[in-house]
DNA sequence: CTGAAAGCGCTAACAC
DNA sequence: GTGTTAGCGCTTTCAG
């Protein structure tokens, strides 16, 4: 391997004037640099990364955790990360935490070591103490989750409101006895989503019904094995809103084969607007979440801090958006 | 940031006796080793990779190269990549091509420059040339696409088996006319399904006919519009053999809107067994891809080279498996 | 504008 | 079994 000081030696100058050249090319006499230059390019020298950030401190590189990479919706905020960092010369370090506290808590010391710059965590399940404790020296932003109140940056969308938005359609659309199919409810993101969903039976006067209310894991599964509970219950929902669209497709699945028509005698409204939502039949009605952007907004706020320029709003909020089709019975066009 | 001389300072030792705590605790005394392990935990040391990767020249990372890494199929390879790289203590770097030649090669570079151990490809778009001449010097595995012939360490499935089995099981079920939707023909794994493709046809003494083979990109859409060509033809396939489940899908969702009634009217097979195979109606007959343990294998043969152990099988081929389904007729309790 | 020299934090001969 | 010492390849004062 070509090192800095063979291209010194050969372009009879210093290691310091080639490291010059490199990264501050104006502060060396026009000559000089363009004889360095032609040097490294004939001995088709790379500069030892390795090395630089050893004496930099600063490693070009940002670690962002998911919880589970075989999910298309990690994979989109990923998409928007890995976009934005090749713009600005950073590497995306992968890191699977599979749910485990542990696992997420040992990848912050690549943080401590200086091997990454910042982290960008798609799951909250370290909790808001800790993260705000390591949000004080480090940069990290936390995606898809909002913590109200707290200083820890954040990329989101409104839960809340989101969750409210598609209860009420589903009120609009005349239904009482809504349904909902919850993710862990140790997350922010699903208690957020059920808040809203109360919030919009509270605003119109519908009873909250515990039965109504069931917490699934985000799996097709879950939301399979859910529905069939209701389904063999006495007075079955007639509409139901599940905090994803796994579940959504699930549920649809169980309620078709027990002979339910959807949306006729069953609306649905699911959640993320996964490509698959729009290619099972009924089309999916759902909320979208921009998640791609969601990726290139978290690595914008990541870069501000590892800057360590002015953030003016820690916690970005972006918009979701409820899309209409099928499964909810709104869309007249489409009902059988 | 606390580092090893102040560990040493502390437990009045040298900087190589911590060094060796660390590395090789066997080969310092007992107490002295118990000793520094206290201080060690007092101070909360953590050893800096950064320093220790320059000494060492080793980085215990490897890079993924991925086209692009919105596609489940990429995300399960990935899966089985990471867990086995955690099991022996490899971080992962990902890294998206997003098809392009020039970003994949650059990618390269950290290969050349010790900033990771090894790359595992998910694509082939560099070209064997250029591969082959990365491998003589470097850790490096091909996955998903087997060249023949290479010295290129790869792990794939049997694409030419695979194929011709696909397409076999369709003229078991009596059909003559079966299209084929590839995908990008550039890439050899799409060049040996079709290779397949032809010799199950000429085995049974069936024509090629050229009209019924269409190139596609592997997306939902590609599937469907040319599923619509070939629907509004004279004489319409009978059965159809898409090389990715998303194509098949995006054929069968076309074919379903024309009132074709699947597989009575239309046979189909898919390849990949994406989860929604099984979720879409009818259930899609495919060939299952081993994916999460194509990522540990690759992982493995990785290892080993950067271990510089010797390897018997550069080119591990893994079993497929046709799982039949709904879609090809075949399954006679699920006919309609 | 350029060079000498120190040192980032660690490991690995080589001594003792 | 442990310490001394010399770097890994680069950046960055400090002098000139």
């Amino acid at each position: 391997m070509i090192k800095m000081s063979d291209v010194a030696r050969k372009a009879n100058v210093s290691t310091a004037t080639v490291s010059r050249v490199l990264r501050n090319p104006h502060s060396v006499k026009e000559e000089t640099r363009k004889k360095v230059l032609r040097v490294i390019e004939e001995l088709n020298y790379q500069p030892n990364a390795l090395a630089r950030q050893l004496r930099t401190s600063r490693a070009h590189t940002i670690l962002v955790v998911v919880p589970t990479i075989t999910n298309t919706v990690f994979a989109q905020v990923l998409g928007g990360i890995d976009q934005l960092a090749g713009e600005y010369g950073y590497r995306v370090l992968l890191a699977n935490s599979n749910g485990h506290k542990e696992k997420s808590m040992s990848y912050l010391d690549h943080l401590k070591q200086k091997q990454v710059d910042g982290v960008i965590l798609l799951t909250s399940e370290l909790g808001e103490a800790l993260l705000a404790d390591i949000a004080k020296e480090y940069p990290i932003v936390l995606t898809s989750e909002f913590i109200p109140g707290s200083i820890i940056p954040t990329v989101s969308i409104d839960n809340v409101r989101s969750g409210q938005q598609a209860t009420e359609h589903l009120i609009q659309l005349g239904h009482q006895r809504i349904a909902h199919l919850t993710g862990p409810l140790e997350g922010l993101l699903s208690q957020g989503r059920l808040a809203g969903y109360k919030e919009a039976l509270e605003r119109h006067g519908i009873p909250y019904d515990q039965g109504l209310v069931q917490e699934g894991d985000f799996s097709f599964e879950s939301g399979s094995e859910l529905m069939k509970g209701w389904l063999e219950s006495p007075d079955p929902p007639t509409a139901l809103f599940a905090a994803n669209d796994e579940m959504a497709i699930g549920a649809m699945k169980a309620a078709i084969e027990k002979g339910i028509d959807i949306p006729n005698n069953l609306a649905v409204v699911g959640f993320d607007n996964i490509q698959f939502s729009s290619i099972f039949e009924p089309m999916l009605t759902t909320v979208a979440q921009p998640f791609h952007d969601m990726g290139v907004q978290s690595m914008k706020l990541l870069l501000k801090q590892i800057n360590q320029e002015e953030i003016e709003h820690p916690q970005i909020v972006l918009d979701s958006e409820l899309i209409i089709r099928q499964s909810c019975g709104a869309n007249k066009v489409n009902e059988k």
